[in-house]
DNA sequence: TCATCACCATGGACTCCATCGACCTTCGGC
DNA sequence: GCCGAAGGTCGATGGAGTCCATGGTGATGA
């Protein structure tokens, strides 16, 4: 893991798709040296794959949501997470510290499918209640931190 | 956009780095006809782009945190907005309704960080106070929905 | 200080892929 | 029924991906 690597990461989280070739003109190698090099990182789990970026609008799931939950005491974590696992519509979910034990983004394509998983979430055996919040606009999301990260 | 761009971008969101070929034959399409519409779903801006995926920690940057923002009545949004996105630590950014006017991902190496880079946002004009849940885990991130989305 | 070992980059070779052009099919409109 | 557009397959070619043998370099230990 040098200065070589981190190049490499930053130019495969601003475009997954770069030939090897490519990177290796840019980071000054070649192109068999870059191809270890990032099957290495793979390897290790540094890189855990490639994604495709969407335009979530364009494909019907113009609505996202931050959905806090606070859990009943004495609730099995773990029958909550999967529950809440088992439903596509929630992309991220964070464990916290706090009040709120889980922090969900959820995606779908209207408020009226949102109140419905809102719902659903609430349904959910261990859960206490929920705190919605609704994105009106999304600024910018998943921006590499260049450099290290 | 028919049944198939939804297969194409259900496959890269899963590889961004399959190849053309290997998209035809999963959706029985030669691979020039797949290069099209895969480039015009990037025209489109369907497809956004091509992200490598990270271990955060692995790159030291092991601590995730979600950032309310509160805005002083009468605050420009745009200052704040624009002093926030010169934080490199801030991953995502979100417009909210609610009374707190922003909500972020950021992630940092160390509580430390966290605590210099939440004094760095209270101190930015028109920030009137902020509130910060630590994430202790992450269960998941950036799942893709499958069918549509 | 020198020998040894392990690791990694290089360069070549072979296979496969990306990509362009030409032609074909299908569908809608006239 | 004909024509044009859109989008498909096919074939060719230039370049990329990937494996392998070789050589160089830095660290370790006597």
């Amino acid at each position: 893991m040098d200065s070589i690597d981190l190049r490499l990461i930053d130019l495969l989280r601003d475009n997954a798709r770069s030939s090897y070739a490519e990177l290796a003109r840019k980071v000054g190698l070649s192109a068999p040296a870059v191809h270890e090099r990032v099957g290495k990182l793979e390897a290790a789990g540094t890189i855990r794959g490639y994604r495709a970026e969407v335009d979530h609008e364009a494909l019907g799931l113009g609505v996202t949501a931050l959905i806090g939950i606070i859990e009943d005491s004495g609730a099995d974590t773990d029958d909550v997470l999967t529950a809440v696992r088992a439903m596509p519509e929630v992309e991220s979910c964070y464990f916290m510290a706090g009040v709120e034990s889980y922090q969900l983004t959820v995606r779908v394509g209207t408020i009226a499918e949102l109140e419905q998983l809102i719902v659903r979430i609430n349904r959910t055996p261990g859960v206490a209640s929920t705190r919605t919040a609704i994105a009106l606009s999304t600024k910018w999301e998943n921006r590499p931190q260049p450099g290290v990260g």
